[in-house]
DNA sequence: TTGTAAGCGTTATCAT
DNA sequence: ATGATAACGCTTACAA
C-alpha cells in the first residue's frame, strides 16, 4: 500500500535532467537556473518527494537528529524540559529521539548505546551513570547534561540560589530556626546540590539544617516522612521535591496535622498540580523550558563546532552561565508562622 | 574529538576477513564459523564497533524508528501513552521519535511531513489534522491513532463506557438527577465522544444532561465555567478532563461553595495530581500506558506486514477491541449525596 | 548551468 | 563457510 516514495532520480527522469542537478536545486537554491528550479520543485510536490535522510546522513555523516534522555518522562521536570528541547531542535530543523530509561540504569545504557549511531548528540537529564562514563561517553559524542555537572562535559543547570534564598528568607521572617531537608535519591547530583546550598544560606542566617537520609523522590516517600518530620522537632520543612513535599503535606493533614500552623512546608520544582492542594504548596521553580532550549541550543553549537567552519579552539567545553536561569520562589499557603 | 566511528570494513581490514562476512556474524549469527563468529564479536568490541544505522536503512528500507506524535507533552495523559509506547518499541528494538507540536496545526503538519522519512510509522495521539488529512496520511504510511476514530484507519481507544457508567451509577445513587457535561474543544474526538456516551449512560437511568459550550481543556477554563455551573442549577458537573474539574473545584471552594456538598465533581484522566486537591478529585482513568504499549504493537505489526512474509491478506486496518482497555471509575471526596 | 561518476556503510546475491 | 560485487538514494568534486 505505501508505494515507493519518489527518489531525485524520479524527478530527474521525468525532466529530463541529471540526479545531481535536482539534488542541487533541492538543497542549493541558486546554484541552478531559475526555470529549471521552478519545474524541479513542481515536480517535486507533484511526485510528493521527500529526500530520503538515511542516504543523507551517509554521505554528509550529519543525522539531523538528536537525542533526550529522561529517566522518567512521567514526572514534570522533564515534560517542560523535553518541550523546551523540542522546540528549539524543531527551530534548527533537528528531530528529537526520546529515551525513557524508568529509571533502570541497564536501560540507560543500552538506549544510549543503540542511539549513538542514529544522533548527532544527546542532552541527559539526571543520568544514572556515573561520572565517569558520562565524560566517557561526551568523549565519543556532543553530550550536554541537564540539572548535573560532571567535569569537562557542559551542562545547563538552573540557578537554584535565587529562589532558594528567597524561600530561606522567608522562612527566617516567619521566625523558623530549625530546618527539616527531605533528602532525595543519593544518586541524584540535583539532590546533593540542594542540600548543599541549603545548608550554605542557612548557615550565613543562623539557621540548623538538618536532613533525613536519602530516598526515593516520590509521593509515596514523602508520607513515609511524616513521621520523621514530626519526631524532629522542626518548625519547616524543605522537601528535594514536589512529589514529597505534597506527600507529607497530605499525610500530616491525613494525621491532623495542621499546615502551615503546626508545620511549613516547602518543595521544588513547581510542578503542575503543587497548587492544587490546600494549602497551594510553596515551591521554588526553574525556568525549565529554557533549560531544555539552552540545553539543545548548546548541543547544536557542539554538533557544529565538530565538523564545519575552521576547526578553531572550538566553543569547547563551555557551561551556560546559570544566572541567565534563575530558580524562583513561589510564596504559597503551605507557609506561616512558626508555632510557638 | 568524535573520532570517526569503525565501521565493517576495518574489522575485516584487521581480522583478514571480508566485509561481508562480518556482516553476517554481526546480522545473522549461525551463517559462519562459530570461531571467526567469535572473532569478529571480539574485533567489534575492541573498535567500538556500531553499526551505522543509516547505511543499513538505505539499503534495507527499514527505519527501524517510530514517530509519537503529541499535541502537548505536557499534559500526563500523553505522558503515559509515551512511556507505554517507549517501552514497547524499545522491546522490539525501535527507537522513538517524539512530536510536540503545541496544539498548533501548523506545527503538526510540518513534523508529520519531515518525520515520514525518518520512521516506519507513527502514531497519532489526538492529531488535530481533520479526517481527510489523517486519513490521507494512513494512505502513504502505517498510522495508528489514538484516543480517535478515523474511518479505515486503526487505533486503540479506551472503552470509556465501564468507568463512566460506574461513576453515573453513583452519581445516581446519591440522588443526582441533572448534571452538567462541561466540554472540552470541539474539535477533539474524544470530548465529543465522552458527551455522546455520558448523554446515552444517562439516558437510560433518565438523569438530565446539559452541556457547556465548548471551550479548551485547561485548568482556567474549568475556573471560568464556575459560573455556568452555578447557574445551571445542576447538582453535579462531569469535566471533560481532570484540569477543567479542578479547575472548577479550586475556583468553587475560592467562592466559597463547598464541594461536594453543594456540587459534586467527576473528572476524566485520573491524571497524577488529581488526588491532591481537597477533596481529592473523583474521576475516570484509563489504563494509558497499555494504551501506548497496544498502539505500537498494532503500528509494527503493520510495519511487519508491509514487506515480509506473504503478502497476505494482511492484518489489515484492524482496531483494537476496546474491551481489553477497560476505563476505571476512581470514587473520591468530590463526589457526594445530591443536595435539596 | 548542467552532467558524470565516485563513494558513503550496509546488505544481499551470487560465486567460489 | 567465505568473498566479490552490485545495489540503496544521496551529495559532491570534477568535467563538459
Amino acid at each position: 500500500m505505501p508505494k515507493q516514495p519518489a527518489t531525485i532520480y524520479d524527478i530527474a527522469e521525468l525532466l529530463g535532467l541529471s540526479a545531481s542537478t535536482v539534488s542541487r536545486a533541492l538543497n542549493k537554491p541558486g546554484r541552478v537556473n531559475a526555470v529549471t528550479q521552478h519545474r524541479i520543485e513542481e515536480a517535486a510536490r507533484e511526485l510528493g518527494y521527500r529526500v530520503n535522510t538515511a542516504a543523507r546522513s551517509i554521505k554528509t555523516g550529519r543525522r539531523e537528529m538528536l537525542g533526550v534522555l529522561a529517566p522518567d518522562v512521567t514526572y514534570t521536570v522533564f515534560q517542560d524540559v523535553l518541550r523546551g528541547a523540542e522546540q528549539a531542535a524543531d527551530e534548527r530543523g533537528y528531530l528529537v529521539l526520546v529515551g525513557e530509561t524508568s529509571q533502570s540504569s541497564a536501560r540507560e545504557e543500552d538506549w544510549l548505546a543503540r542511539v549513538q549511531t542514529a544522533v548527532d548528540g544527546v542532552v541527559l537529564t539526571s543520568p544514572r551513570a556515573d561520572d565517569a562514563s558520562v565524560a566517557d561517553l561526551a568523549e565519543r559524542m556532543p553530550v550536554v547534561l541537564v540539572n548535573r555537572r560532571v567535569d569537562g562535559v557542559p551542562s545547563v543547570v538552573p540557578d537554584v540560589e535565587p529562589g532558594l534564598r528567597a524561600a530561606v528568607a522567608r522562612l527566617w521572617e516567619l521566625g523558623h530556626r530549625r530546618l527539616l531537608y527531605l533528602s532525595g535519591p543519593q544518586r541524584l547530583w540535583m539532590s546533593r546540590h540542594r542540600h548543599e546550598l541549603l545548608d550554605r544560606l542557612c548557615r550565613e542566617r543562623g539557621i540548623e539544617v538538618r536532613a533525613t537520609a536519602s530516598g526515593s523522590g516520590s509521593f509515596e516517600r514523602g508520607a513515609e516522612a511524616a513521621d520523621e518530620v514530626l519526631a524532629s522537632g522542626c518548625t519547616a520543612v524543605v522537601a528535594f521535591n514536589d512529589l514529597i513535599a505534597i506527600g507529607v503535606l497530605k499525610e500530616l493533614e491525613a494525621r491532623g496535622v495542621r499546615v502551615p500552623d503546626q508545620v511549613s512546608i516547602v518543595g521544588f520544582d513547581n510542578i503542575r498540580g503543587s497548587d492544587y492542594t490546600s494549602p497551594p504548596l510553596a515551591t521554588i521553580g526553574a525556568p525549565l523550558q529554557q533549560v531544555g532550549a539552552a540545553a539543545v541550543r548548546e548541543l547544536l553549537a557542539a554538533v557544529d563546532g565538530v565538523a564545519p567552519s575552521p576547526p578553531s579552539a572550538a566553543a569547547g567545553r563551555r557551561r551556560t552561565r546559570p544566572e541567565e536561569l534563575p530558580t524562583v520562589f513561589h510564596d504559597r499557603g503551605s507557609l506561616g508562622p512558626a508555632p510557638g
